[in-house]
DNA sequence: TGTTACTATATCAATATTGATATACCTGTT
DNA sequence: AACAGGTATATCAATATTGATATAGTAACA
């Protein structure tokens, strides 16, 4: 339900559905982004619920435009919105699933170089995020207590993009050193163990007998 | 398309749908998640495509179980993914959201007690996080190189959730700071920024003349 | 003038995801 | 035996998301 959300807020100022593509592209993608083919149908269901209108004008650049701004009832949505406390949505990592798997590669420097690849990737990010830090900072200073509302609200999501994003990096660090420890042992000194996590009962001790040990491969954490 | 590959990776060691949940909720929460609704469904294509094969078992506990496992192909498969290199997908937050367009509220008072909310949050589950980690670690020791295979990229993985879940909470400290600051400041006094992000051109000086300044309400970075 | 190429604008089909609901079996109680 | 409540198993309808495709204008150029 979010993106519907997104779209309120961000047509505080009206825009055309092309027009937020790139907002998302260029403004919010640290923390979140969407296609056309998802735009314009949700601006499309926001109209008929009557918490966005819309008219058609022409463009200086293109075909005609649809031009979409907040309805009085889009507005209170909003506002309803931003009230009711931290929507926390599941957090997806499709690389950290990759790297959950990666013992079936059966090769450590396979994932050696996957670990470094992330790390690239990911500091390229963070460049990205620390530059455009390092543009405002410059242009208004670094007490952010002084900048505008929105100013300063958007500089705070700009910073856990890089608070988040470095820790990560740290990780890759964290992580190659430990595997350069591991890739270091000699042979079958490893020992068996596994890790479970998530929100369930945290150290739940196994071997309940269920007889299919899903995901469980190759020893157990309570062995 | 990652669930399909995730699917792949837990029915190494075969499975029902019913249990490939389970693990989603108790074991790879901080990565990835999975309804019923989706679980099923995504079974029934893997086996279309011929990546699983099932057969229906009588359950102990319940109805007849229909248990999948990899195919050959599904195995190749699987190793094709891992071996792709990094899956970079777009993060969400909606949280972060709220917060970018939280200064529509017009009152600090409230980011604060939503950050105040969000920290609590967090901290949560950074606990549940950090006594899986401690469970493991004291079982096995902390020198993760001996771990097994599995154990040790599965470890990796939770080390990732902690530090990033904990530099979040980190910077909840960073912005109520910079909230208690600006919250202390004579009336008035603020200036006028506004911060853009993303993968776009970093810099740009805007101001190029587009008409529709979508999502900059009151005041632009190259002010 | 016709052509190429590029930007602006939008739609479509396929797939993914969520949340609610359904159905089967088990266990204990009337 | 009939029922109640719980767990195990699965489906469905609605919504969200992705990636490819379509269509309109504009600009440069042969």
């Amino acid at each position: 339900m979010s993106l519907q959300h997104i779209l309120l807020g961000l047509l505080r100022e009206s825009a055309a559905g092309y027009d937020l593509k790139a907002v998302f592209d260029e403004r919010i993608s640290h923390f979140w982004s969407a296609e056309f083919g998802q735009i314009y149908p949700t601006l499309n269901r926001l109209e008929e619920r009557g918490l966005l209108e819309s008219r058609v004008e022409p463009s200086e650049k293109g075909p005609n435009r649809r031009v979409y701004s907040l309805t009085a009832d889009g507005r209170e949505e909003l506002l309803r919105w931003l009230g009711s406390g931290p929507a926390m949505g599941a957090e997806r990592f499709a690389y950290l699933a990759q790297l959950y798997f990666m013992d079936a590669l059966g090769d450590l420097h396979e994932t050696r170089a996957f670990m470094t690849a992330l790390k690239q990737r990911l500091r390229e990010w963070l460049g990205r995020l620390e530059a455009i830090e390092a543009a405002v900072t410059t242009s208004h200073g670094a007490a952010t207590e002084y900048y505008s509302d929105g100013g300063f609200h958007q500089f705070a999501t700009l910073r856990m993009g890089i608070l988040s994003i470095g820790s990560k990096v740290q990780w890759c660090d964290e992580t190659l050193a430990a595997i350069d420890r591991r890739i270091a042992l000699p042979a079958g000194a490893e020992a068996t163990a596994e890790c479970r996590s998530g929100r369930g009962a945290p150290s739940a001790p196994d071997g309940s007998g269920s007889g299919t040990h899903v995901g469980s491969p190759r020893g157990e954490v309570a062995s």
